[in-house]
DNA sequence: TCGATAAGTGGTTAAGTATACAGTATGTTC
DNA sequence: GAACATACTGTATACTTAACCACTTATCGA
């Protein structure tokens, strides 16, 4: 699937690697475009994106310097695993679950805008099965595990029971949380002791339901751990 | 010269080394404020420079995530005692990554008796590849969100940095903390205040390391969430 | 000759970020 | 008890940076 690098995406690479020994951190757009005579940081930045095509490095978006060396890790001189990865027959899973970042207020979650990519695990690996992966925003479920960037396993239901992690859309805004229901009466917990609960009437305000949270995975495709 | 950090400057100090061994660059002054719990980014800010006037960092003036680290060392190998396991390599199995449980002491974490089951995600899915799934018991990690029951990705290696979440070999137990190293001394802390962190000596006690955490993954194959 | 990819220029905009200023509160030191 | 450092909250501003759009030039294979 990645193509070697051209000899100017490997100058940029070789500068990035450089910068990030010398410095601690890596190079802005236009830092870059200043070290290899570019008059537009537009230049280092489509260099990048076909860097992260090509499986060198990872972005962080909306992050100053957000650039990642995959092998952040030390490198092993030796590697005693002998894998020796050939990443040559590593093909793009086909399908595989869809993952969900932003998702636009009043238009509906799985439209093909919001597919960051795709996940390649089975949707029968959760019970119930799973329909897509939600970028979760926040810390309003800390205390369950469920971080900021982590993708929650969704199964898309409407029917919901009391105590459950429901994605829900209140007022246009999607939203995670732990279903309560008495009567018309719904409350939806946070798990965290900074965000109070949410009292909805629905009589008087309208709730959708999108689904129940069936897993959580955190730090694929780097994303970090801890 | 310089007087000793205060303990409030020294968490910041950890949350810098913490951050740049995890993610590759420092953080901003409003990432340090979110992580220790300051409303405002100013409070950052002045421990910043407090750090800077007792000689602990170096920050670059009107540069995003401009904080330097005097000793610049990115990459620690642990171990002096050569552990050399002998390499029980399961291969790679076209049924995914397999899924460790219980680990008898004394013997390989990748011993064909200790595999659950396998867990179809390919290795690449995580950065570095993952080798292995532990499944985690206790919850010392809680705090970044790593319960009892979930299964943590492990890279298999023995070159860790300071501030990756480890996969430990102490006294024939397994165990899964924060990596943290000062010369002979190493510290193992858990994410949660009722765990105390674990101090070894690297010249009186042993301690191999198995790999680092890439990843975690809840909620497959029946496991509750929530 | 067409289409795709690489490698740029040039400019815009919104978000991310550093940093200044004005306060409050609590210690420690001389 | 005044002087000073630590440890913050809160607000504001200007610079830094990522990310987008429109357009140009050149190369390569079908």
């Amino acid at each position: 699937m990645s193509r070697p690098l051209t000899a100017r995406q490997q100058h940029v690479f070789d500068f990035i690697v450089k910068t990030m020994g010398e410095f601690g951190y890596p190079p802005t757009r236009a830092e870059i475009a200043k070290a290899l005579g570019f008059r537009s940081p537009n230049a280092a930045e489509e260099h990048l994106r076909a860097l992260e095509r090509k499986g060198a490095i990872r972005i962080i978006r909306n992050t100053s310097r957000g650039i990642r060396l995959p092998n952040q890790e030390p490198q092993e001189l030796v590697d005693s695993t002998a894998s020796a990865l050939p990443a040559a027959n590593i093909e793009a899973s086909p399908a595989g679950l869809p993952v969900i970042g932003e998702v636009a207020a009043g238009s509906p979650i799985l439209a093909a805008e919001h597919i960051d990519r795709y996940c390649p695990l089975p949707a029968e690996y959760f019970t119930p099965k799973a329909d897509y992966l939600l970028r979760v925003r926040g810390l309003s479920m800390k205390d369950i595990g469920i971080l900021e960037g982590d993708l929650l396993a969704v199964h898309r239901t409407e029917r919901v029971r009391d105590g459950q992690i429901v994605v829900a859309r209140l007022d246009d805004e999607v939203t995670v949380k732990r279903f309560k229901r008495q009567g018309h009466q719904v409350t939806l917990f946070a798990e965290n002791a900074d965000f109070a609960p949410i009292e909805i009437d629905l009589r008087s305000q309208s709730l959708d339901i999108e689904g129940v949270g069936v897993g959580v995975i955190r730090g694929g495709n780097g994303q970090a751990l801890g």
